[in-house]
DNA sequence: ATTGTATATTAATTTATTGTTAACTTTTTT
DNA sequence: AAAAAAGTTAACAATAAATTAATATACAAT
């Protein structure tokens, strides 16, 4: 597991660093916000520990601005933060935090929130393959099969199957699927349609459900 | 949800109205501090979006006057600000903000931070499957089970269903129940009857019970 | 580089569903 | 009995989604 440390202070960098070796991860550091986004894109850590106080670019920012990168939206992030500081909290998890621990930090406590953090993620993360009625899925592969017949889907067909499939029942609200499958590039109104058109085709109707004015679903 | 929107530019308060509305939010407007404290008592908006500059009495300080009136000291508070003025990130978080968007204002983003804003807070109270008798409404999957059959119900008649089912028993006024169901938007005389007839006729008529005068109430 | 092919998006049109209103009736209240 | 409130029905208007075809883009093979 690669965790990325991003502090000011050296010497708080050190005595984490140290801790989070020891615990068998493998540890990179940045002294600032801007240095983190770099490392970060090139590094791929499966979690960013963030100090929210630092000069120049503050650690919200810098949550921020991650949680624009494609590639880097998954990625756990955990701030420190000063006792008494509440209003980062909010602020914090309105940036898209994961976790966030109060300075002064005691490495045992930080260790096992993060070991509780990757558990958490790495479970939701495992179930890759997905099987519902007569249709089995399996994203790794990028392969769908039906009756016990391969079928081939597109990149986007696929991935927005996989999407709806991932909560069978619940009712995706169009703009939701339209921010995860396409994200922010904007997209034509009827693209949508188009989509589930040419999955429909192949798998038949009746799976996806329209939910007028709402979004769609998958069902058996 | 309802938010209240203030301004001293008639032109922002124009296109973010619209852009809300469009989403479904109740919205009230106020062009300066003072009056939004007052309309704020009176509307109990669920959020105040507050620009931090503005004549006489400025975003900040509206903000903690807002905080000191206990009937609204739950209230969320969004800033908006010019980009570069990263003074008042801090001092508007110090105020009691709860985020914080830069202008020029891009509604999509706005609105995402709104929303991810409402639910963080809504999350406590968040039941959204209600077993009632024969009934069983989940708003996930947008889905009505009447003695162990799906129902379709059209998105309006789900809503007004659901929002009755939240509390069995309780009369809500018709007033409030359009001002739920479809917010600001004046609907004729007649049209909450006519929702209430088409769920009648799928669940039978007395689920829904009348009380003449009031309003209508959920109840086995 | 050029071509061919699959994929993705858009635009235009059609279809279906949903929401609203209006006119009239019934029920309840005063 | 009159007035007020709610019920009912059907027509229509508004909205959302489906469909189709055309165009653009991306990608691979030559």
């Amino acid at each position: 597991m690669k965790i990325l440390l991003v502090d000011d202070e050296y010497d708080i960098l050190e005595f984490l660093s140290y801790n989070l070796k020891k615990e068998g991860f493998v540890v990179k550091t940045a002294n600032n916000g801007k240095l983190a986004v770099d490392i970060a894109q090139r590094f791929k850590p499966d979690l960013i520990i963030l100090d929210v106080m630092m000069p120049e670019m503050d650690g919200i920012s810098t949550c921020s601005e991650i949680r624009q990168i494609p590639s880097l939206s998954d990625v756990l992030i955990l701030f420190l933060t000063a006792r008494g500081e509440e209003y980062s909290e909010l602020a914090g998890f309105a940036a898209g935090a994961d976790d966030y621990v109060t300075k002064p930090i005691k490495p045992k406590l930080l260790i096992s929130r993060i070991k509780a953090l990757l558990k958490r993620t790495s479970h939701k993360s495992q179930q890759k393959a997905i099987k519902i009625g007569d249709l089995h899925i399996d994203i790794d592969k990028y392969e769908l099969i039906f009756k016990n017949n391969k079928i081939h889907l597109a990149k986007k067909e696929f991935k927005l199957l996989y999407y709806l499939m991932t909560i069978p029942g619940k009712v995706f609200l169009r703009e939701d699927i339209i921010a995860n499958i396409w994200g922010e590039a904007h997209v034509g109104d009827r693209t949508l349609d188009v989509h589930v058109r040419k999955i429909r085709e192949k798998i038949g109707d009746h799976y996806i459900k329209t939910v007028k004015g709402v979004g769609y679903k998958f069902d058996i």
